[in-house]
RNA sequence: GGCCCUAUCGUCUAAUGGUUAGGACACGGCCUUCUCAAGGCUGGAAUCCGGGUUCGAGUCCCGGUAGGGUCACCA
């Protein structure tokens, strides 16, 4: 039997990690076996489907290299349900509830327990007539689960022949698209005996199923928008690589069956196994995914890092080519995502002196174990001559380091190197003075020297 | 509340009845060092509780507790 797997998001909010996980998985286990993988927009909500979500899933997708064969938004295909809503209602497996009927049901419900203006029932609807049945299923993940259905009631298919809604349209897609599995997140798991009715119903055989944990908010409580369910377009728009957020998005709630934790689409392929799918929920840590995002950058050709930098750049930067080269290995061991570039480079960044330098009081040229005027004023003064030696063209960080090295050794690294470091980028977090001294030049280097030793002499 | 699912360091997880309960992130310490990082070494840190079954339980069974899901003319 080939495998036919489906991702079928509904476009009512953005991707964010949970969808990727479920969205993974099936695509995954499609590849395994040799099959299909489907996307399917499931747009029958009208009011809160939007198209900008729909978008947000198909771009998410395409950045996380995770391909669909084929696509199917709901919307398209009403004719295709209003067959089967017929065929239900022929074999009396559903009926049309009037609209004095749902109202009766309603007011009932209203008496039980105070229910909220959730739905208030305005016209005739087509409900599933429900057998009343104990239903029994094998989950791939959770193993038999039973439910007795009875307590579901009749329950609603479609507001009309026209507006079929959820659990039809899922029943009636997974079987047209030939779907052999349904993985999808525990929230559903719920609805399964509600679909299974239906397919037996219409006397099909229900597909496997696989219920995958959801994804937890910091607190543990649910994932919402407001409480930490962020698109991951927004990863994207931070900095990050798409291969960091898959492998740390995989390993939450999946872990190949040594102690590797960097691994690429490849090794997944190779490894994932549902039966290694673990069955509680997770919580998302963007420290971890730092982490794996620290390896991925650090893995990257200059070539391409550059590449990724490009839109994390202040303007200022743009025409000077040659300064973003000498950038690279600077940035490349010190950030965790590349939204830390414009961070950097902005005024009151570490590395913002290149562009401007910012006020810096006297005091903070001492060195904190030497702190002595006279002793600051000395060294940078030597060091400023010991600067003019080298020309203009061979400024650069070897230069300039053979040249003052060894009178920095003999006269104590940090209070020769601490005032240097102070003069030439007015902050006391910064790259070492000779790569400044070099991102600066030969002749700003001496200018922001004679600006300090002002400062001292005053 | 009914029904369903779940439960190992703070977090992600490993250990398919027998290990000093392993790894990673985070955290602490040390090394490196002119700053901040990075890096290297190193440390603390967990089987939800109570009963069974068993020579032996994180692992199997039952009960509790806690968290989550679901109970719509949302998906």
């Amino acid at each position: 039997m080939k495998v036919v797997t489906r991702f079928a998001p509904s476009p009512t909010g953005y991707f964010h990690a949970g969808s990727y996980r479920t969205a993974l998985f099936s695509c995954i286990f499609a590849r395994q076996n040799l099959g299909k993988f489907i996307l399917r927009i499931e747009d029958t909500d009208k009011e809160r489907s939007k198209k900008e979500y729909e978008e947000n899933i198909i771009e998410s997708l395409k950045w996380l290299g995770l391909d669909y064969d084929e696509f199917y938004r709901q919307s398209d295909r009403i004719e295709v349900y209003k067959k089967y809503i017929k065929r239900l209602i022929e074999s009396g497996n559903a009926y049309v509830s009037s609209a004095e009927d749902e109202e009766k049901r309603y007011l009932g419900k209203e008496g039980k327990e105070s229910q909220s203006e959730k739905s208030t029932p305005k016209s005739s609807v087509i409900r599933f007539k429900n057998p009343n049945k104990k239903v029994i299923f094998e989950d791939m993940i959770r193993g038999r689960i039973e439910f007795d259905t009875t307590e579901l009631g009749d329950f609603v298919i479609a507001k009309n022949e026209d507006e079929p809604v959820f659990h039809l349209v899922v029943v009636v897609d997974d079987h047209e698209m030939g779907i052999t599995h349904i993985i999808r997140g525990e929230d559903h798991i719920s609805n399964t005996p509600r679909q299974i009715l239906i397919f037996e119903a219409l006397s099909i055989k229900p597909p496997q199923y696989a219920h995958i944990p959801l994804l937890l908010a910091p607190d543990r409580s649910k994932l919402s928008k407001r409480n930490g369910a962020i698109p991951i377009s927004d990863y994207r728009s931070k900095g990050y690589l798409s291969q960091a957020v898959v492998n740390y998005l995989t390993l939450l709630g999946w872990h190949p069956s040594d102690n590797k934790e960097i691994f690429g689409m490849e090794d997944i392929l190779k490894e994932f196994s549902l039966n290694r799918v673990q069955k509680s929920g997770a919580i998302f840590d963007e420290e971890k995914l730092k982490w794996f995002n620290r390896q991925y950058i650090a893995k990257l050709s200059d070539a391409d890092f550059s590449e990724h930098t490009k839109a994390f750049l202040p303007e200022w930067v743009a025409p000077k080519s040659d300064i973003i080269k000498k950038l690279i290995p600077i940035l490349k061991d010190k950030i965790m995502t590349f939204g830390e570039v414009s961070d950097m480079l902005a005024a009151n960044g570490e590395l913002g002196f290149i562009h401007c330098l910012s006020e810096y009081k006297k005091e903070s040229l001492l060195w904190k174990k030497n702190p002595d005027v006279d002793s600051a004023k000395k060294h940078l003064t030597e060091v400023s001559r010991l600067f003019s030696k080298v020309a203009s063209v061979q400024f650069t960080i070897v230069n300039i380091k053979s040249e003052v090295w060894s009178y920095a050794e003999t006269n104590g690294k940090g209070d020769v190197l601490w005032p240097l470091r102070m003069a030439l980028t007015g902050q006391d977090k910064s790259p070492d003075p000779f790569v400044s001294a070099e991102l600066l030049g030969r002749e700003e280097s001496l200018k922001r020297i004679e600006i300090a030793l002002s400062k001292l002499i005053n």
